[in-house]
Order: structure tokens, then C-alpha cells, then sequence
DNA sequence: TCAAAAGTGTTGACGGTACACCCATGT
DNA sequence: ACATGGGTGTACCGTCAACACTTTTGA
């Protein structure tokens, strides 16, 4: 396609904050070390620039795998970012996505370019590049968001996991304790969790079984007006 | 600031989906019949591209002044859209955003240039340029989903209005009818509403009592943890 | 046998929903 | 006087929150 439009054009890029949980119940965040000016040498999110021919969410999977391995995982646009001095060298626009990702099935794989990649805690970040702090803030407000009204908790877990991790990944990314009694008897109700006859192993203590998530079971009543609600 | 990335760059415009609601109780999107091509001729959403020494809100309120004399109104970015095809002369991204007003106070003004805006009843709409047919059905369901747990509601009526008014926005934008003893005790009952100690005029059966929104309390319960829910 | 987490029910308070009639006003 | 919408209360039911003990297992 041509330049039809002569206009200046801003810089359109795309940038990802990845969400990860760990075994050690920590959510994290995906960090790059940049080696390019500006802020060469800071973190900051995982991103580039848009190319001609792909759109917006390919962009982003796009530089996710090329910076740091990582590939098929939830991500959904969070904002688009416009402030003009955002960039001090030149007028970039960046559309903003989160993602979210279980570091049990998803270790960082070997990186492409020369890109450091991190996980940090996100009580523990570092300062950020550009306004990828601010971008991170509105993340985080939204994944507590959304947790409480869409099923998205499940993406950050292993696909088997016991009632117990699902609740406290609810109250470290809520902030907020919940009854053990009163959580389980929520969830179950919504019949949305497949009970397994398998258990948890490793622990020195009664396992607990494991279930997991019915995505087909989730779309069915979606379709019917069901609203998930923690 | 200087061209710093090199890199193709994508198009950058902003698009408006402006709901208003008028006097006979329907809801209603401005739109302006483009005069230049691609699409010359037909109806589409008011906006433009993105200057490179303003923000996105900046331009969107702009654009807005420019082609329909509208100002001064609630404005939320809606989403970022990219398919690589969406305009069929150039790779063009566009950040729309949705808008509310209320067109007892708000007339169309003349518009400074060609262009010629209406408003059209939402069920009513003829085909759109673009995708702003969707752009448009992506805004309609955002509005939707706020109405019901943020008080956006009343930014489409004017500042002194009555409970019915109030209800039948609700029922209309929602799709569905609403109980009015029940209706009326959960609203007056966040004490979100001032009673004025005014009456409508102009009808010919019993005035109802005005109310009118109160934000400053509204902004107070907030930082308290309180959240709007119809 | 001890430690550590798994698993399980009941009650009281509150909020949601359903529902029908009289009142005030203008024509 | 009549037509039109304005305005009001109660009873039932379901959902949410609070709360403590027994069970299982590995060390």
C-alpha cells in the first residue's frame, strides 16, 4: 500500500506486560533489558514497533517471541498510550496489551537478539523506561479488574491445580483475604471446575485434588447470559 | 522533534462514537457524511488523524470541534483498532473513542467546514465507511456494560432531570424494563441524588420532581471504596 | 505423634425482586 | 371527569458473610 495520507506520522508501537504466578505464589512481571538509546541499559516492557502489514495483536505476540520465547498465551489490549513527550526523542504512540502466563509450562526460553529478559516481583520493580511504569500501573488495575468478573485467574495457573492455589492467587493479585469455606462453595456452585481424580504430590501433608477449568462449559453459559463473578 | 525511528510507519487517526439522547427518548450516534475519498459520499464516524503535537484526547476533542461544533463533553478512549485492511488505500490505525451528551443543551452548531453531521436513531443507522460499523457495535456495548456500574448514565441527560427520564435511559440503552418502585429506592438510597426542590413543567398530568447528580459526592464515596452499580 | 494443610455446614443479616394502588395535574 | 404518569411499602427469597473443627498425610 501506498502513503496516501500526507500527514506527519506519530511512531506506532506495541508494548506487553506479562503477567506470570510461580510456583512461590509471586506475581510477576516480564521485564527487557534495553541495549538501545533511550534509556539504554533500563528495563522495561517487551515491545516494538508496529509493522506495515500485521496488526496490532500480532505485533505484539510478534515481540513477545522475539524478545523473550515466549508464545500462545492470553493477551488482550489494554490501552493506547498517546502522551506527547512519552518518548523524548520523537512522537511514539504505543498500544499497550497485557498477557497472562503460568511459569510452571512456560519457562523463558532462549532469546533471539541480544535482549536481557527478566521476571520480577511486582512489589520489587525496577524503575521503568519511557512511561512503561504508568503503563504497568494501569495493568495491574486492571487484571484485579477483570479477575473478579472474568475467568481470567485460570491463565495464570497450570491447567491441574487445587482449590487452595486458585484462592491465593485471588488474594495476592486482589490484595485481600477470602474465606476458604465460603470461596469454595462459590466456585464449585458455578460448575465451571472439572473435579479430577488426580491429586497434588510433594507435599508433606493430606494432598489436595486437583481440578481444572471448563472453557467449553464457560462459553455454554456465557451464551446464555451467565456473568462469572468471583 | 525529529523522525529518530526509522521504520514504515502506520496512519494515526482518532474516531468518535458520540451517543446523544434527545427529548423523545431515543438514543442517537452523530455522524458526518465524508466529502473525500475512500468512501466519498457516504456516513461515517466523526474523526481524523492525529497531529503530531497533540494527545489522543486532544485530537478526538478536536476533531470533534471541528466537524460538529460539539464541546466540552465526557469522552473515554473506546479501543485501539488495526486490521491491516480497514482502509483500503493505506495501513491506518485508528483510536476510537465514545462519547456522551445530552442534546437538550448541546445543539449541532454549524460546522466550520463541509462536511455535514447528523444524528441517527441507533437502530437506524445506514451502512458506515470503513469498519466504523463495528467500531460503532464495540462503543454501543461498552456503553452498555458502564451504564450499569458507573454513573455515566447521567452525562446523557441534562443536569436537571427526573427519575423516569432516568429509568427509561436505563430500560432504553439496557434492552430490557426495569421494576420502578425498586429502581427508584436503589438509587435514592446511594444518595448520589439531589432532590431539588423543583418541578417539570410542559406536561399535561402531575410535574415530577427534578433531581440532579451530585459528582462531588459521588467522587467522595469513591475514594471510600464505594462503587456505582445500578 | 506432630505439623500442616485439606476439607466440610449452619446461621443470621442483607439486598434483590415481585407486586398494586392512590395522588396530582392538565385538558 | 378522565386520562396520564407520579409516587409510594411490604413480604418473600436467595445470596453473602461469619465462623471452628475433623481428616489425611508425610516427616
Amino acid at each position: 500500500m501506498a502513503y496516501c495520507y500526507d500527514y506527519p506520522r506519530p511512531a506506532l508501537t506495541v508494548d506487553c506486560v506479562v503477567f506470570g504466578w510461580d510456583a512461590q505464589c509471586a506475581l510477576q512481571v516480564l521485564l527487557i533489558r534495553r541495549n538501545l538509546t533511550p534509556f539504554q541499559g533500563q528495563w522495561a516492557l517487551p515491545g516494538g514497533f508496529v509493522r506495515p502489514e500485521e496488526t496490532l495483536e500480532a505485533a505484539a505476540r510478534r515481540e513477545l517471541q522475539e524478545e523473550t520465547g515466549v508464545d500462545d498465551i492470553f493477551l488482550e489490549q489494554l490501552y493506547t498510550f498517546g502522551a506527547v513527550e512519552r518518548d523524548p526523542r520523537d512522537r511514539v504512540v504505543t498500544v499497550a496489551y497485557y498477557a497472562l502466563i503460568n511459569l510452571s509450562d512456560h519457562a523463558l526460553a532462549a532469546q533471539t537478539d541480544a535482549d536481557e529478559a527478566q521476571w520480577y516481583a511486582i512489589d520489587e520493580l525496577p524503575t521503568l523506561a519511557f512511561d512503561h511504569g504508568h503503563i504497568f500501573q494501569v495493568a495491574l488495575k486492571r487484571l484485579q479488574g477483570k479477575l473478579r468478573y472474568e475467568p481470567i485467574g485460570f491463565e495464570l495457573l497450570p491447567q491441574k491445580f487445587t482449590l487452595s492455589q486458585l484462592q491465593v492467587l485471588y488474594e495476592t493479585v486482589l490484595g485481600y483475604e477470602l474465606d476458604k469455606r465460603n470461596f469454595r462453595k462459590k466456585l464449585l456452585k458455578m460448575e465451571l471446575l472439572t473435579a479430577l481424580e488426580e491429586w497434588q504430590t510433594g507435599v508433606a501433608h493430606r494432598a489436595a485434588r486437583l481440578y481444572s477449568f471448563d472453557t467449553e462449559k464457560y462459553q455454554q453459559l456465557q451464551e446464555q447470559g451467565f456473568s462469572f463473578d468471583l
